[in-house]
DNA sequence: TGAAATGTTGGGGCG
DNA sequence: ACGCCCCAACATTTC
């Protein structure tokens, strides 16, 4: 004898409280089964040995259980392919709806896509709903009803039609009886999925540091002081709540709000013109020569190249997953200007050590960084690392930190000459834009 | 959310 | 006294 439910399909949005899917889940008048979906096709790409994203969303999951452990019920989490797994549970209960929240990245749109057939042809419906952010797709366009290009107009219209509707909670926990009441089940082992714990179980806390946000604008640029909001992590798996934090941006610092409008700008970019995943937005810049020089990508990997500020980034960035936003401007300018190296390489090595990585917003800021994108730094814009180094990090607290032999022979000479690379750098990008506008004339 | 090159201004030394 | 030069400081332009 089988109960109707709802299935809750977390994603990016591991938390208990304000969650806009699980809200409508728990109101609509069934039980509720909550489940998560390790997915097999994309942790098997990943290396094996500890992973800190993985087991970040590991502890998440394990402490949402819990909380539904002691109301009686339980977290199904899944090791598998999503629609495989869907399949069983509705094959194994009788679903009559699946929550979940919207997810905007390409690869969660196609998947999105498949379930919702399968779906569709089970008869069951498939409701998802806005909560990751504040106004997504078509919400936030200009009045002829086009996305913006421009970061400024964006921000002018996201703050005009902000109101307190679309910051309010919703009030999950006043539901909290509608879980469906069954068993505990297990959680995966990591090692089940190929992964070794780290012995690191510390991760940035979820809470805003009012303090720093306060202070924002005289602060987020030094990097030897803890400056910034650190949420970067709990922003990208939905461990705190979007709503939340805007609300506090609001009260606290247009600043920071500024930051919070950023990420949904380049979540917006990445909606409307999904070909930036993979290419530039700006097509013109398809025709750059880059150099990609094995070597030396490895030297910016590694925190070698003789740029102490660099270095210290890539080494921060190395060892804990997370790197000061002043330098990660630094480290991408030096590896796309200086050394010529193709963003996408740069991107793509941020994506698989930063803890908070996000699609969206790392392509966004590479692209920035690259000259490419949307409402981009000028490509003549060229970052000098040692005059930034010396306005960010005077007494070099950060660089000692994390690159302690610096001014010792065993720290390597500069690995390219400052002058000499910033003039090849703006003939190179300046010959792409040639190239790019006289193909552009012979197709006329 | 640059940096470097170039231009302008104005104070002071000096003949 | 005055013009000239130097140059730092600041402003503007260019990449």
């Amino acid at each position: 004898m089988q109960v109707p439910i709802v299935l809750f399909w977390f994603r990016r949005d591991l938390r208990l409280t304000d969650n806009a899917g699980l809200y409508h889940a728990l109101t609509s008048g069934f039980p509720v089964l909550p489940i998560f979906i390790f997915d097999q096709e994309i942790l098997d790409q990943f290396p094996s040995g500890p992973d800190r994203r993985v087991e970040f969303i590991h502890q998440t999951l394990s402490g949402i259980s819990q909380e539904l452990q002691a109301l009686g019920s339980t977290l199904v989490v899944k090791y598998g392919k999503p629609l495989e797994v869907l399949q069983t549970l509705t094959e194994q209960c009788e679903v009559r709806a699946v929550y979940a929240n919207h997810d905007y990245e390409p690869a969660a749109i196609a998947r999105d896509q498949k379930v919702a057939n399968f779906l569709e042809e089970k008869g069951i419906a498939f409701r998802t709903f806005k909560d990751q952010v504040i106004f997504e797709k078509k919400e936030v366009v200009k009045d002829n009803g086009t996305p913006y290009r421009v970061f400024g107009a964006y921000r002018k219209k996201w703050m005009s039609t902000l109101s307190d509707f679309y910051l309010s909670s919703y009030p999950t926990e006043k539901y909290r009886q509608n879980f469906l009441q069954t068993d505990t089940q297990p959680i995966p082992s990591l090692e089940s999925m190929g992964f070794t714990p780290s012995g690191d179980t510390l991760f940035p806390p979820a809470q805003l540091p009012e303090t720093i946000i306060r202070t924002y604008e005289f602060t987020r640029d030094l990097p030897a002081l803890a400056g910034t909001s650190r949420l970067g992590l709990h922003l990208r798996f939905g461990t705190v709540s979007a709503r939340e934090l805007t609300r506090k941006a609001v009260e606290l610092n247009s600043v920071w709000l500024g930051e919070l409008i950023w990420r949904e700008f380049f979540m917006m970019i990445l909606f409307h013109f999904p070909h930036v995943a993979s290419r530039p937005f700006n097509l013109e810049y398809e025709h750059m020569a880059w150099i990609n020089q094995e070597d030396q990508f490895e030297r910016w990997c590694n925190g070698t190249t003789g740029y102490p500020i660099v270095d210290a980034g890539m080494r921060e960035l190395n060892a804990t997953g997370f790197m000061h936003n002043r330098v990660r401007m630094i480290a991408a300018s030096f590896l796309v200007k200086h050394l010529l190296i193709d963003y996408r390489w740069g991107e793509a090595y941020f994506a698989q050590k930063l803890l908070d990585y996000d699609m969206a917003a790392n392509n966004g800021n590479w692209q920035w960084c690259a000259g490419t994108g949307c409402d981009a730094a000028p490509y003549f814009r060229v970052f000098n690392p040692e005059t930034q180094a010396k306005k960010f990090d005077k007494h070099k607290e950060y660089i000692k930190k994390w690159v302690p032999e610096v001014g010792t022979s065993a720290y390597p000479s500069p690995m390219v000459d400052h002058a000499f690379s910033r003039e090849r750098a703006l003939k190179t990008y300046k010959a792409a834009l040639n190239k790019a506008r006289g193909i552009a004339e012979d197709n006329r």
